[in-house]
DNA sequence: GTAACAG
DNA sequence: CTGTTACAACGCAAG
DNA sequence: CTTGCG
């Protein structure tokens, strides 16, 4: 690019047209820099181009980290320097040092300047938007021509005020003139007074356009070449059409379809269901020019009247027009949507009621989608930009938000949204247009407890107390009896359970006045014969456990009413499974069916390849296997060498009776990524860098911050897992969900998900041996030895005996090692924290020494062991981990933690359970613990049983 | 075994 | 590009 | 309060 020579221009005065003499408007900036050497882009001017002005905010890394604000205008940006940057706090000045003008194109430049050139150091996109003069609170972002001259006067008075539409950004700003004017170009940027006065501007990366920021560039990061920062003008969107004018077409908000489990899937976003009214909002400027809002609902009802609030604060938006998607949420105390609070508002029609409605129950509106957009139409352009253009161009305010998404990990933000007492998620697929009106695939709903509306076609009379109102409501819901043909309201079944009396005596008085001689269902099935018919009129909303193969509900519980449906909108959800696009990724609810569901295509294919390296297609997903010939646990007294392949067979096998144990359980790896004989590692956090089927959990780990935890709850995660060479699986005593013991109160789990991994879902008993085989090294461990199992054996024996005598049945398995270890598995009860159940096992340990002192030690002293077997109940505490049921061990041998029964334990010994025998067992004597989790106990009823004596259930 | 980082 | 490094951590017993 | 222990 040639280097534009002649007089240069005062800055900023780049008139527009004639390119040569616009071009010499960046002579200051092209005479600073050796485009030979530097990435900066070159001093060019492009034609004008339509759509909002444009600014951008680079972090520069030079001598001084400064920032750099650039706001376009005639084809340049105009530039200064801030050396503290913006700040949104009204009352803080900053210095703004104007500098040279600098080319378009440097809006979306970040990298990094080399030494020795002009501005040395690294440079980010700190932010970037559009801008408009709003002076006298008059926006020109619909006329580009009409915003540079405003822009050109005021920067000619030496104070210009601005609304800003970036991503830190937002509201209105001020750039001005110190001095009077004078030559000296020194300027002050503040913040105005408004809804974005003070909210943070900070955020963990510099960049909005990439992950860079300062530091990570000075690290040795580069910016991805094939990068462009997205669009910041609508026209520039692929997929955006330009309205007609006077296009007033009416709107229908697009639908989402029901899924009964949250997925993770690359592609997709996800967003909290929020609880209330939907609402797309119309913005566009009225006849005085300012801007009007009207809210809609989903049968296209106009809701601005009862909203006046939310309507205020939707037209001082910053924008020339747009058609929002979103909701009407009211909250309850604890900030929670809450549908309850805003029905409460939903019927109201009396202009004062609504002002009072409107202190007392006070509502917000959070935008999700943009369907319009200053002329645009976007109903074409992928939801991710929408999105983001969406995020652009809103300024939050006390009653106007914006919806929070994450992209990739459904099941975390599903996990994420339930703790914080959201009603599901909704997933969408981040390239998918927005089909008004329709429900489509492309955006998936999946609810905490799945809740339907359905049509109330009439009652069923009730007995006793219900006498006198009704037993039970007959649903239904509009389904198409065949293809091609109309619909046809079809039984799914009756709710009786739910409803207040003051709710039954008012729904027997509406079914009343609709009674009707002829039943509404297109056919009537047996158990609803007695019932009383009613014009289909009423929709109501009930949540139930699952729908039966025929569409059926099981143990439906009424919600509520909801006047806002009407009864022709309650059609039959499309059940499909969300259909599998290109560019996808598998989701996770197929790689974690059922426990081990896929164990023996998994082995098949372990056993059909010799090859080192193969893609184990596990359900949907696949684990890529590598070094499967490595040895991992070396040759030992005559058995041949074990490597990694034989651990995956293993874990295939025993996948089905492991993974329950295993399941919501936080893990700890144990790693020997060089087998036995190399090195090992523990590992209990795993950031990033995993595949998007292992399930994890966030949880708070030392200092605070929160690090991401492994769950393996599928096939594929165990697979993983010994890919690795994660040669023994450690897991603590409590586990993250309610399941299966199901003894948590139910509400907002929260709380819940803390306190139930500080309670233990089994007691532990750790027998070791301390009796020397004779063998030893000086001062190791005692080996294992027939004399030494024979006494843990004994001792194990006269534990289940006391645990009996309590009425506590319990579970024995080798520890893999020397010893044994015992299991109580017991129900989850508020009082029995992990302090309460140490004690416990702490007195049953007690006894056993104080009974058998020579066979029995609880002393701490190693030395002090000897001759004994150690009873340990320290490990029952949290955080405390131990070798899962089934896992490997790293020990000689590849020995196995295995599940036995207690009557065989006197015939077996620990050294026949390995990697390689036990597939074998388990094929032909089957899990002896597979009863385990269904056999809890209830530590609260212990003194009961003991009175009563014996053991309620057979232990192993 | 894997990824991030340093050189 | 290759080489190096990190990859856990809590509470209790006992002196 | 530190160290040993799992």
């Amino acid at each position: 690019m040639p280097r534009q020579r002649g007089a240069p221009d005062a800055p900023g005065d780049a008139p527009g047209p004639a390119a040569g003499a616009r071009e010499a408007a960046l002579d200051a900036y092209a005479g600073k820099r050796d485009f030979e050497r530097t990435s900066e882009p070159p001093a060019a001017i492009p034609d004008p181009s339509a759509g909002p002005l444009t600014f951008v905010v680079q972090r520069h890394a030079a001598s001084r980290l400064h920032y750099d604000l650039r706001l376009e205008l005639g084809g340049v940006m105009l530039s200064w320097a801030i050396p503290r940057g913006p700040s949104a706090d009204p009352g803080e000045r900053r210095l703004a040092a104007r500098v040279e003008d600098h080319p378009l194109d440097y809006a979306g430049f970040e990298g990094v300047i080399p030494a020795g050139e002009y501005g040395a150091g690294e440079v980010v996109v700190w932010d970037r938007g559009t801008y408009s003069p709003d002076e006298g609170g008059l926006l020109s972002f619909h006329d580009r021509g009409e915003a540079e001259r405003r822009t050109r006067a005021a920067l000619a008075e030496g104070k210009l005020s601005l609304r800003m539409r970036g991503h830190r950004m937002k509201g209105s700003w001020a750039l001005v003139r110190t001095g009077g004017g004078r030559a000296e170009e020194g300027w002050l940027l503040l913040k105005h007074r408004d809804e974005a006065a003070g909210v943070d501007l900070g955020s963990p990366l510099d960049s909005v356009i990439s992950d860079l920021s300062v530091d990570r560039l000075k690290a040795g990061h580069r910016p991805d070449a094939g990068l462009r920062p997205p669009p910041l003008r609508t026209a520039e969107l692929a997929g955006a059409r330009p309205l007609p004018s006077r296009d007033r077409g009416e709107r229908a908000p697009m639908l989402a379809t029901a899924r009964e489990h949250a997925f993770s899937r690359g592609g997709w976003l996800f967003e909290p269901k929020l609880d209330g009214v939907r609402a797309l909002a119309r913005l566009e400027r009225g006849e005085g020019g300012s801007l009007e809002a009207a809210l809609t609902s989903r049968r296209g009802h106009d809701l601005s009247a009862s909203y006046p609030l939310l309507a205020g604060e939707l037209a001082a938006q910053p924008l020339a027009g747009a058609v929002l998607d979103g909701e009407i949420v009211a909250t309850d105390e604890a900030g929670r949507p809450s549908f309850e609070r805003l029905q409460r508002r939903i019927n109201l029609a009396d202009a004062g009621e609504i002002r009072r409605a409107a202190v007392e129950t006070p509502v917000r509106y959070y935008a999700f989608d943009l369907l319009e957009l200053e002329g645009y139409d976007l109903a074409r352009v992928p939801l991710a930009e929408r999105a983001r253009m969406l995020s652009l161009v809103i300024s939050p305010t006390a009653r106007i938000r914006l919806v929070e998404r994450i992209a990739g990990d459904g099941v975390a933000a599903y996990r994420a949204a339930v703790d914080l007492g959201f009603e599901g998620i909704v997933a969408k697929r981040s390239d998918s247009p927005y089909e008004p009106g329709r429900r489509s695939a492309n955006w998936v709903k999946v609810k905490v407890r799945s809740s339907e509306e359905f049509v109330i076609c009439g009652y069923v009379e009730g007995k006793g107390s219900r006498a006198r109102t009704l037993g039970s409501l007959v649903l239904a819901e509009h389904r198409s009896s065949a293809p091609g043909s109309g619909r046809e309201l079809r039984y799914v079944g009756r709710v009786g359970s739910g409803l207040r009396e003051a709710q039954l005596v008012e729904l027997r008085e509406r079914l009343d006045a609709l009674a009707s001689e002829e039943s509404p269902l297109a056919e009537i099935p047996a158990e609803a014969r007695a019932a009383r018919w009613a014009r289909p009129e009423l929709v109501c909303e009930v949540t139930f456990a699952e729908r039966t193969g025929s569409g059926g509900l099981r143990a439906p519980v009424f919600l509520r009413m909801r006047p806002d449906r009407r009864a022709a909108e309650i059609v039959a959800a499309p059940r499909e499974a969300v259909r599998a696009g290109p560019a996808e990724r598998p989701d996770r609810p197929a790689a974690s069916r059922a426990p081990g569901a896929g164990a023996a295509e998994a082995a098949a294919q372990l056993e059909g390849s010799t090859r080192a390296s193969l893609r184990l297609a596990v359900g949907d997903v696949e684990v890529r296997l590598t070094n499967l010939d490595k040895p991992l646990w070396p040759p030992h007294e005559g058995r041949e060498a074990v490597a990694k392949r034989d651990l995956l067979r293993y874990l295939a096998a025993a996948a089905p009776s492991l993974l329950p144990h295993l399941r919501d359980r936080p893990l700890t790896l144990t790693r020997y990524p060089d087998g036995l004989q190399g090195g090992s590692f523990y590992q209990r956090h795993w950031e990033e860098g995993r595949p998007e089927w292992v399930e994890t959990v966030s949880l708070p780990g030392a200092g605070g911050e929160r690090r991401v935890h492994v769950l393996c709850n599928n096939l594929a995660t165990l697979m993983w897992l010994g890919q690795l060479a994660v040669l023994e699986l450690h897991a603590p005593l409590g586990r993250l969900s309610p399941a299966p013991d199901a003894a948590m109160p139910a509400g907002p789990r929260g709380e819940a998900l803390d306190a139930l991994l500080d309670r233990p879902d089994y007691l532990l008993f750790d027998l070791d041996p301390y009796i020397y085989s004779g063998r030893e090294p000086e001062g190791s461990e005692p080996e294992l030895n027939r004399r030494a199992w024979a006494a843990t054996v004994g001792v194990a024996l006269r534990l289940r005996e006391l645990l009996q005598a309590a009425g506590l049945a319990s579970f024995v398995k080798t520890s893999g090692a020397t010893g044994l270890h015992v299991h109580v598995p017991v129900v989850r009860e508020p009082a029995f924290d992990y302090a309460s159940v140490r004690a416990i096992c702490q007195t049953f340990a007690e006894f056993l020494e104080i009974a058998h002192p020579g066979e029995v030690t609880l002393r701490w002293r190693t030395t002090e062991r000897r001759g004994r077997v150690f009873l340990d109940v320290n490990q029952n505490a949290r955080a405390k981990n131990m070798a899962a049921p089934y896992s490997p061990r790293a020990k000689p041998g590849a020995p196995v933690s295995t599940p036995l029964l207690w009557e065989e334990l006197e015939r077996v010994y620990p050294g026949d359970f390995t990697v390689a025998t036990l597939p074998g067992r388990l094929r032909s004597s089957g899990d002896p613990w597979s009863g385990i989790l269904g056999a809890k106990q209830r530590l609260s009823e212990l003194g009961l049983q003991a009175a009563e004596g014996g053991e309620r259930r057979g232990g192993g």
